[in-house]
DNA sequence: GTCTATAATAGGATAGAC
DNA sequence: GTCTATCCTATTATAGAC
């Protein structure tokens, strides 16, 4: 297998430059990072860091677009797995969480990624892409919601205002840092607590929070 | 009645400064607002904000720290209010999505000043107020559903995940910007929006989603 | 309390050697 | 593909006149 095939496990420049940016964004957004200082990160120079992207936009929406991909990439399958709409939901709660909580950096950006579109420019090739990811998301979910109504297993839900909700759930507490850790006092990365989030998400869906009478 | 003691219609420069400061953190985030913009929209010169507030830090904390103490004071009061714990939860999150929905720069501003810790020194008196806020508030509506379950009311639930989800529920989607108007199709600060979604978050306390069996 | 002037630094980005 | 050197602009912050 010759390596210039071997695209996986390669560490080529771009790529360093793609993992350094990611955690930096993630931690403290996209204006609060400096190039210099990303830089030295990867061990280059500042100017060396425009041969590879054309500017800190555009490296920006790479990184985001890159996450944004690879997530819709493993939901979609998880959606299109076999189950009745409960499960099928449930699987793809379970399968969210678990992306989120493997690669910390995922829920900030994604966020941010909210927050920080009017730092782009909105045209980029990039920004297209991870917006077209994250809408095919959301349009797979509304599916799987609207498949459950019609089938009687949900009960009928505004199925937009349902999606927020879902985000909301799932997506804020893995980017809430500090407040997230004092509110629950212990590391929501943690594989118990990770575990207990599930359940707790779970058993929201089925029964929310008021005791039947 | 004298002006000079007349607290709440005073037009200070100073809360000119924090309203417009307000306007633009919100949209924008702390470090990606300059104080040079900051002062041409208030209509003064640069340097005159540093007579008010000792830096940018200090301004941003106080920004936050105005909202977080607002917010609390208004749903204690709500939730100090008679009634059986499902009436009162309920009640306050009528009351905060009212809140949000009346002030929408809040919802940005809170859900920033939870991934901005970063930049701000941490020991600032302002940061220590808006912390306390919070943190009450949060212990209140903790306080509540404890009391909700010792009722029977509410079924047994981890209070503190709980109180994350109510926070992703409710806060962030007054928050997601052009990511919920895009979702929703509509702007959810629109009045029918907003009453929609009171009746979606209540409806999925009362029943969660999948149907009764 | 607001201003002008200025300092000191960091920002993103480009040119051109190697 | 990386480097040094440079450009221009913006940044936060201070000093001191009015």
């Amino acid at each position: 297998m010759p390596a210039s095939t071997a695209a996986s496990a390669e560490h080529t420049s771009r790529d360093k430059i793609l993992d350094a940016a990611e955690a930096l964004f993630a931690k403290r957004g996209y204006a609060a990072v400096g190039l210099r200082e990303l830089a030295e990160l990867v061990g280059l120079g500042k100017s060396s860091l425009f041969h590879h992207f054309r500017n800190k936009a555009q490296l920006y929406a790479a990184v985001t677009a890159r996450i944004l991909v690879s997530i819709e990439a493993r939901l979609v399958r998880s959606l299109a797995t076999g189950g009745d709409p409960v499960v099928r939901l449930e699987r793809w709660l379970d399968d969210l969480i678990d992306l989120l909580t493997e690669n910390p950096t995922y829920a900030r950006v994604l966020l941010r990624s909210l927050f920080e579109d009017d730092d782009l420019p909105g045209d980029l090739p990039e920004e297209i892409e991870g917006h077209r990811a994250i809408a095919d998301m959301m349009a797979a979910v509304g599916g799987l919601l609207r498949e459950g109504m019609g089938a009687g297993l949900f009960r009928a839900v505004h199925v937009n205002h349902f999606l927020l909700t879902l985000v909301g759930i799932i997506v804020f507490p893995f980017a809430s840092g500090e407040f997230g850790a004092e509110v629950l006092g212990k590391d929501l990365f943690d594989a118990t607590e990770v575990r207990r989030r599930k359940r707790e998400v779970r058993a929201l869906l089925r029964s929310g929070l008021v005791a039947s009478r």
